[in-house]
DNA sequence: GAACCCGATGAATCCTCGC
DNA sequence: TGCGAGGATTCATCGGGTT
């Protein structure tokens, strides 16, 4: 049998994935939907001194029989070096766990990989929710792994990371060294194995990559997971697809797809996705967190030595001072590169009217056309709002300036 | 039946619970031993087609119905303001949260707390293990809870979240106004509440705090605890004490406590640790990991489009190139505004020495006071050693320099 | 085969040395 | 004697090799 790949396949993945060949798939990503209604069920139940496993699953049961079903059918599809990832709802990760478990074995779980990010904070009395857990198992011992490295941790002597070290005659770490006594070199190395813990920015309520989907993911993580365990061209399937991020993202990294869903409507929508897939041009998104703090060094750096509050997402302001004046918030820009400065001007005087702001500090990084004009050099006072911003510029430019 | 607070206990738990009065107390935490041979059992069963639950839970059983047991007891000892944590081994987390679920009611769970953490790496295939699994349940919904609150973060919208908020007449969240339209400006704000997820450091190997159990926790992760549920003077038990971690939390925080082990070492260590308790101060644990971001951040940004490992805490060195030459890690050093570039060479000419790099570059930053001098414009070629400094330039330096 | 040993690992602390 | 720079050391966890 062969399969035709990158389709999507409209109903229950129990049938759909048997036009499916078996050992054909790379990767299989699930998100398999929870039904809440068990849960209360368990409300009244009777606490038993004699424990019993049944009474546990007894609840569970409906649920975990559905889910084993589906999963001895994904593992027969799987190549012997395919892996499977799956979502699990946080109520339901044991069950999850129990049932992967059961059908993969548990010598091939390989990760229980944190997908942790910041969220609108809301007013339960506990901790704010910021995870969900990923099980990773994979077929066999010899699945395909694409190693990713990271930067050594900021704390870490990298320079003695990279000295060769043996043990001495009493099984004691050291240095090795030379016949001179010199310390040898290590080989080259790459960083640090990527951890469990993945901090992926949650998708933003108002992000133009959602399609209103409850569950659904953003791009970045499974473009992460495909990188991870696929190559080029390889056969990745989602069996409870929904709004199509795991195909969409499958396709953008050049591998094959195959999704199945149930409703009519997300096989729809999936489908638009896949002819014009959108994704968040958020730097958050793209760069990580890291790449977000560094993005905005020249701002800040420019800001040293004041006390300020670092705004991001906000093309108006960089920064909002710690010192109010005159009971409004002082704000600051930094030109950007693509922006002139009467650009950079408008969407700080904007900004200041949105927060009633009455001074501004906008930072000139960049030299204008007509270096002479008035508007280039004077600051702005807004004759309505009486609010008025100060141009200042970099050290940089103003060198730059005396060769202009 | 009154209960003798601040005690260690020697025995089973099962049996030194009976000590302790019923609703007495306002905090378990455990770390239950956690026994490994399971592991191996699994190994050649069988995977069959007809699934059964029973399956799953024959082979945990006997870990199951230890922890069951306690674990029925622990929820009588609780008062109904209490709460219960328990740390979870990587293999087991699904056998203890069903255990709880079945004793608490999946009703009562509150948290899976995620406890994340850098630490060495080995040379696994797949992705760096870097975070324990914390349960959190609770006896009744009324339970103690100190809210806690942590920075923003660098994402958030600082300037919305400034911004006082109310909700129209359709009862959807809208900014406040004042009468002339614009945004009213919220008080101060604490922060965002304390997530799920916490980044407490590992308890290093070389850390004095050490006292040689292997799954000795930080006294960090234990104080959070302590400090989320319970208030001054309530009754902290740990039924598996280990190295007593959590009684010396609890007394540090001026908690009553209660520990039970097995062992009579790991009593004895628990008590030597009460009569003098250590705790790790260090950079990393006073002054978080950004101190050492933005120690260098000059220097970093000089490296923008070259691949680079960050090196911090060596004057002479402030990155090494990813790739080697002649089998020798390349070093990159900026002058700093303090030192002369003859300094800054003889830094960096220490640190090749000890590294046995032949290669290294100094990027000047500052001009020097005679600009004519010899040594100032040439790259260095050590005769000894046939290693040479490369000298290169920032382009604000080569701009300042025609200046000079 | 199974049990054991050994080397590699990197984070982060302790510790020493020099001024 | 105090302090800071940076060198030294440890540990749990893998894989692989060897009894």
């Amino acid at each position: 049998m062969t399969t035709t790949t990158n389709q999507l396949l409209l109903g229950d993945c129990l049938q759909k994935m048997n036009e499916i060949a078996d050992s054909s798939v790379d990767l299989i990503y699930l998100d398999p939907p929870f039904f809440t209604e068990r849960k209360h069920k368990l409300k009244n139940r009777q606490r038993t001194k004699e424990f019993s496993f049944d009474d546990i699953w007894k609840q569970e049961s409906s649920y975990a029989e559905f889910l084993h079903q589906r999963i001895l059918k994904m593992r027969d599809l799987l190549k012997d070096t395919g892996s499977i990832f799956v979502h699990c709802d946080k109520m339901a990760n044991h069950i999850v766990r129990g049932v992967l478990d059961d059908v993969f074995g548990s010598e091939y779980f390989q990760s229980e990989i944190i997908w942790q990010y910041k969220r609108w904070s809301n007013a339960k009395k506990g901790l704010l929710p910021s995870h969900q857990n990923i099980y990773f198992y994979s077929k066999t011992h010899d699945f395909t792994f694409n190693k990713v490295f990271m930067p050594y941790s900021e704390a870490t002597n990298l320079d003695q990371i990279l000295q060769r070290r043996t043990r001495d005659k009493h099984n004691k770490s050291i240095y090795a060294r030379d016949e001179q006594g010199s310390i040898k070199q290590a080989d080259a190395k790459q960083g640090v194995p990527l951890s469990d813990v993945w901090d992926i920015p949650y998708l933003n309520p108002k992000a133009r990559e959602r399609v209103g989907y409850p569950t659904q993911k953003p791009l970045l993580l499974l473009e992460r997971i495909i990188a991870l365990v696929t190559n080029q061209n390889d056969l990745v399937l989602d069996p409870f697809c929904g709004s199509g991020t795991t195909c969409v993202a499958a396709s953008l990294a050049n591998r094959n797809y195959i999704g199945i869903d149930q409703s009519e409507d997300a096989i729809e929508l999936s489908q638009t996705r896949l002819d014009k897939p959108v994704k968040t041009q958020s730097t958050l998104m793209q760069k990580g967190r890291k790449a977000f703090e560094q993005a905005n060094i020249q701002a800040l750096q420019c800001l040293a030595n004041i006390a300020y509050n670092p705004v991001h997402r906000n093309q108006g302001i960089d920064a909002i001072l710690v010192e109010h004046h005159h009971g409004a918030p002082v704000l600051v820009k930094v030109q950007k590169e693509a922006e002139t400065l009467q650009q950079a001007k408008q969407l700080l005087r904007n900004a200041m009217n949105v927060k009633a702001s009455k001074m501004g500090f906008l930072i000139r990084t960049q030299l204008a056309q007509d270096e002479h004009s008035a508007e280039a050099k004077q600051d702005t006072q807004d004759q309505d709002t009486a609010s008025i911003i100060y141009v200042i510029e970099t050290v940089e430019l103003s060198i730059r300036r005396r060769y202009a």
